[in-house]
DNA sequence: ATACAAATGCAACAATGTTGCAAAATTACG
DNA sequence: CGTAATTTTGCAACATTGTTGCATTTGTAT
């Protein structure tokens, strides 16, 4: 709970009861979440535009980050604090057994050479398969 | 044109106008294409429905495969002939210069060695970045 | 040419996300 | 603490993307 203020005043965010809640969720689950879950997570007491824009608000501070599943679905995730305001390129797990997703800090995966004249900046890469739970 | 009754052919499906205007606006393209693209460029004369099953027609065949894009936009590209039927594991690259969308064949990626536990299936590499054109 | 199977267009619908605007809640300040 | 300025919220409307049912048209095989 006292983490959750942190977080907020840390990122210039004021405290409001959909920011605070939303947080918790994020820190409670232990996969990435959908704007869908975390409505229904909260009671459904808070209209999807608020939490499209609080979600929008924690994307620009870093606060969480979003991973794009390959139907479109979108996944939010609190970002690792260590990586906050940083670049935060780690790979992404989509079981298809649980259907979660989850974030996988190592091994920190090196950038491909890329045929001349292809310049990267960032990249995402997204493995599917099965997690810990539904692997056996 | 020859060619694109061949893959029709090859993959047991019907010649209708649809398909084979589909195909050559694929081919042509130097980049994957959205549904939207498709569209305007067939000049608007099928529906969006027919574009849509079309497109999974020619998936479910392997005649194309689709990039999701980080922002959830769907681009659709020719799968290339050798790896039609079996894995089509290649990197995608995206140009943030002119939005044009890459199948890049080479370099392979290995799987990295995920945390023990983790059994990984498929991947998907997406690389952001700048293309030979935009990139100077 | 006919007959059967498949593809198409249209309308309706669902899911996801965005915007404008007025009301409510937070924050800042005297 | 009380008030004013600033943000956040809810609601309605809208845009985009994709899907489904059904009647009609088209393609294919005989
Ligand atoms: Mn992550
Ligand atoms: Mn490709
Ligand atoms: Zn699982
Ligand atoms: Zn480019």
């Amino acid at each position: 709970m006292k983490e959750v203020f942190a977080i907020l005043e840390a990122h210039n965010l004021s405290r409001t009861p959909c920011r605070m809640e939303m947080i918790k969720v994020l820190q409670e689950a232990n996969s990435a979440v959908s704007e869908q879950l975390i409505k229904e997570k909260l009671g459904n007491s808070f209209d999807r535009t608020t939490i499209y824009r609080t979600l929008k608000s924690f994307s620009s501070q870093d606060v969480i980050h979003s991973i794009t599943l390959e139907g479109g679905e979108v996944r939010y995730a609190l970002t690792p604090l260590k990586q906050r305001r940083i670049n935060h390129d780690h790979i992404h797990f989509h079981c298809s057994g649980c259907n979660n997703v989850f974030c996988i800090p190592e091994p920190k995966i090196q950038m491909p050479e890329l045929p001349s004249g292809f310049l990267a900046k960032n990249f995402d890469l997204l493995i599917e398969g099965l997690c810990k739970t539904c692997n056996t």
